[in-house]
DNA sequence: AAAAATAAATGTCAAAGAAAGTCAAAAAGT
DNA sequence: ACTTTTTGACTTTCTTTGACATTTATTTTT
C-alpha cells in the first residue's frame, strides 16, 4: 500500500496544479478527509515542499486559519514564457490586449505586481491618446516589448 | 470560510477608500449590521488599522460618540518635488530630458533603479520610433507621466 | 441654575474557541 | 541498525465573545 505521506504529497501537487501553481487548505480538513493526524500533513509540508525544492508554504494560526502553498516559477520557465510570448505577440497590440498579458505575467510571476501597473500605465490608451489611427496599437506593441525585454535582462 | 474580522477589515477599507480616505462610524451601529459584539470592532481596528500599518484611529465616547479611521496620506516629499517638476516642465520631453529626469528620480529615491530601467524602456527613442515629428515628444511626456502617477498610488 | 440621575456611546480585559506548530515516542521500511 | 513515517500530547497564535468599566450627552430633580 502507498504511503500515507505519499497520497497527501500527490494529493497536494494535483491540487496546484489545477490552481494555477497555489492552492491553499486548512490543515484540519484535509487530516480530516485523509483521515490522518493534523501533524502528518505538516511532516509531508517539511520534506515534500520545501524552499529547496521550489514551493513556498505560509501559514496562519488561529480561527479561520489556513495554510498556503505556492509553487515557485523558475526563471527558466519564467524566461521560457517570455520568449514564447514575445514571439507569439506580432506588431500590434491594444490596450485590452497589453492588460491581459500582463495580467499573464504577474500571475506566472515574470513581473511583480507593481511593475505591472507601471506597464499598464505606459501602454494605457490615456498615455497614447495623442497617437493618430492604426500607429497607436504598433507604438504600444514597441514599447511593451522594450520595456519586457529591459526587463529580463 | 471568511473570517467575520477579515470581512469587517474589507468592508471598512471600502468605505474609507469610497470617502477620500477617512471614515466615521459608530461601534454599535456597525457590529449590529454585521451580526457581532461591538468588542469585534475594536479588535479589528487593533490588529488592522494601525498606526504602523498607515492608519490612524480617533474616537469619542458617550452619547452622539464616534469612531473615525483616517487613511494616513505618506508625505513623500521627494515624489512631490518631482511631480510638481514634470508639471512645471511642459507637455513634451525629449528622450535626453528623460533620462535626466529618471536619473534624478532614483537619485531622490523616488523610484527604484529596475523601475527606472522600465521606465526608460517605455520613453526611449526605440519605443516610440513609428511616432513622427512634435508628436513624439509630447507623447514621450505622458507616458512618463503616467508611470510616475501610477507608481505614486 | 446646579446637581443628580439616566442614557448612550466606546474601552478593557480575560476566558473560551479555533486553528496551526512542535517534538518525541512508536511503528514501519530499507 | 538506520532512516523515514505515523501518531498524539502539548504549545503557541489568532479570533470571538461577553461582562464590566469609563466617558460624554441628555434629562430630571431640587
Amino acid at each position: 500500500m502507498a504511503r500515507l505521506s505519499d497520497v497527501i504529497e500527490a494529493l497536494l501537487k494535483e491540487m496546484i496544479d489545477e490552481n494555477q501553481g497555489s492552492v491553499e487548505i486548512t490543515r484540519g480538513e484535509l487530516a480530516e478527509q485523509l483521515n490522518c493526524v493534523p501533524s502528518q500533513i505538516t511532516y509531508v509540508l517539511s520534506t515534500r515542499f520545501t524552499n529547496g525544492q521550489g514551493y513556498l508554504v505560509e501559514s496562519r494560526r488561529g480561527g479561520g486559519g489556513w495554510i498556503r502553498i505556492h509553487k515557485l516559477v523558475t526563471t527558466d520557465t519564467a524566461s521560457q514564457y517570455v520568449m514564447h510570448a514575445l514571439n507569439t505577440m506580432g506588431d500590434e497590440l491594444t490596450q485590452h490586449q497589453a492588460y491581459v498579458f500582463l495580467r499573464n505575467f504577474v500571475d506566472y510571476q515574470v513581473i511583480e505586481e507593481s511593475m505591472a501597473k507601471i506597464m499598464q500605465a505606459a501602454v494605457s490608451d490615456h498615455s497614447l491618446q495623442l497617437i493618430e489611427g492604426p500607429i497607436k496599437d504598433k507604438v504600444r506593441m514597441q514599447i511593451l516589448k522594450q520595456m519586457i525585454l529591459q526587463h529580463s535582462m
